[in-house]
RNA sequence: GGUCCCAUCGUCCAGAGGCCUAGGACACAGCCCUUUCAAGGCUGCGACGCGGGUUCGAACCCCGCUGGGACCGCCA
């Protein structure tokens, strides 16, 4: 069973949606398959039979779908090393099991089956991020004592335990490096026990540093968001949690901002580092919106679609290139796809801007000379932002006043909104029609 | 209580004995640009936890301390 094929796998227990944490394992073990060419396998750990659902497992693979992180062997893809499924693969345990019970290296107890740990052996291992950890098996004791602890495989309810069928499914699938969380350090010498004690090859490992909260703490619940859809709903992309996740815990040489195929090919296992990370969504915000600003025109568009659909814009009553357009004349407004949807809705439909502002903070003493001004500008010919910039600015110097004073109405009246791109890209994209329409609506035309 | 791990700016990373009066990014502050807000440009703020060694020389090596964390389930 040796060739030097790298095989790597996530191996997530369908009890709840695809987290952070699980996502960020998930993407190390994907780039470091996608990097050396290796495979990259989902194996579903679901011997947990109270908390484990089809839903769930359904949600993970979604949400991994969402990441891009796409697997090579899975329990709906197949592979030769199925079933990829841990409940399905029950005879495989109990074979293993019975065979360290004929051996002596295991004991019944009740229905459950136990294996003996012996004292003084060396299960020390070499950890490619963390290097050499030394144990002793003297030191699995039980808790409070000087018991040696021996370690349960199967269970009462005849399902086998993470532990033990974490082993029996790595070895059998040919992973080659077991890459996970580093809260999985200290169950690693236990699993090399049962290798051992099969005869099985020990694979590589390599335990990656644990996630916190802002409060230093495992990231959880109480941390906020912490599922992948959590984010996806917020209006981050997949591209930047991506980016984001693979910067926690590693670097790429020069730069931070990647794609996913720059970070495949620039991943290096032995340069991930050890201490535990924080989440800082500052930072993810700002990759967020350096990956906004790169997107292409149209698939910019497709990103925020879906935020101008869920509130209720007629999408549909534009063209998708004059969409795309005014998208990039908001050009690094707004950080996430969500905030860009809302900074932008004016360019889709009037309603918002109506619903923002009812134009009664102009006093009436003012509106001679905002009209005045606005229809200055609209005699403008040549309907470019430069040609409407220069006929304001002739305007306001001619009149001694500020171009701040008569640019905020304008806004306001095109957007509803204190800030926004330049007026005047603004107004020549909404067009001539349209910019009479809502100075006339709002009676300072 | 036991075992194991970790320790550079507030945060994420560079740094693998001299290139470090410690570098970049985010955040923060200021300035410039400017019709607004961003973006962009510039500047600033800001760290090697402490104590011992080893060495001509230590952020990097060793020891101790302190401080964090993980695990010790018939959960995974």
């Amino acid at each position: 069973m040796s060739n030097n094929e790298v095989r790597v796998r996530f191996a997530p227990s369908p009890t709840g949606a695809l987290h952070i944490g699980g996502g960020h394992t998930a993407l190390f073990n994907w780039l470091w398959a996608r990097h050396t060419g290796g495979k990259f396998i989902l194996r579903i750990e679901d011997t947990d039979l109270v908390r484990s659902t089809k839903e769930y497992e359904q949600t993970i693979m979604s949400g991994m779908t969402w990441f891009g992180l796409d697997w090579d062997e899975g329990p709906d893809k197949g592979g030769d090393y199925g079933p990829y499924r841990q409940s399905e693969r029950l005879d495989i345990y109990r074979k293993y099991a019975n065979k360290l019970l004929d051996e002596g290296k295991a004991y019944k107890d009740g229905d459950a089956i136990i294996f003996k740990v012996e004292p003084g052996l060396d299960i020390s291992f070499d950890d490619i991020v963390y290097g050499k950890i030394n144990v002793m098996s003297d030191g699995l004791k039980e808790q409070n004592s000087d018991k040696l602890k021996d370690i349960v495989i199967i269970k009462s309810d005849g399902m086998p335990t993470y532990n033990y069928a974490v082993v029996i499914d790595d070895a059998l699938m040919h992973i080659s490096h077991v890459i996970r969380g580093e809260d999985h350090i200290s169950n690693t010498p236990k699993q090399i026990l049962i290798y051992r004690a099969l005869g099985f090859d020990v694979p590589q490992f390599a335990h990656l540093p644990m996630i916190l909260g802002k409060d230093k703490k495992k990231l959880s619940k109480r941390h906020g968001a912490t599922s992948v859809y959590e984010y996806r709903d917020m209006g981050y992309m997949p591209d930047s949690v991506f980016n984001f996740l693979a910067l926690l815990g590693w670097s790429a040489e020069d730069h931070e901002i990647f794609t996913r195929a720059e970070a495949a090919e620039l991943f290096e296992l032995k340069r991930v580092t050890r201490k535990p990370a924080v989440f800082d969504p500052d930072k993810l915000n700002y990759i967020n919106q350096e990956h906004l600003k790169r997107l292409e025109p149209m698939v910019r568009l497709s990103m925020i679609k879906p935020f101008w659909e869920a509130m209720n814009l007629p999408v549909a009553s534009h063209d998708d290139k004059w969409l795309a357009d005014a998208l990039t004349l908001m050009a690094g407004r707004g950080q996430t796809a969500k905030e860009m949807a809302e900074f932008s809705d004016y360019f889709v439909s009037f309603e918002p801007v109506k619903a923002r502002w009812d134009g009664k903070d102009i006093s009436e003493d003012r509106r001679p000379s905002l009209k005045e001004f606005f229809n200055a500008v609209l005699s403008e010919p040549e309907w470019t932002h430069e040609k409407l910039e220069e006929r304001a600015r002739a305007w306001v110097e001619e009149h001694g006043v500020k171009m701040k004073d008569y640019a905020m109405p304008l806004r306001f009246a095109l957007t509803g909104m204190k800030v926004s791109p330049g007026v005047f890209e603004v107004a020549v994209h909404l067009g001539r029609d349209e910019v009479k329409r809502r100075l006339e609506f709002y009676n300072l035309i």
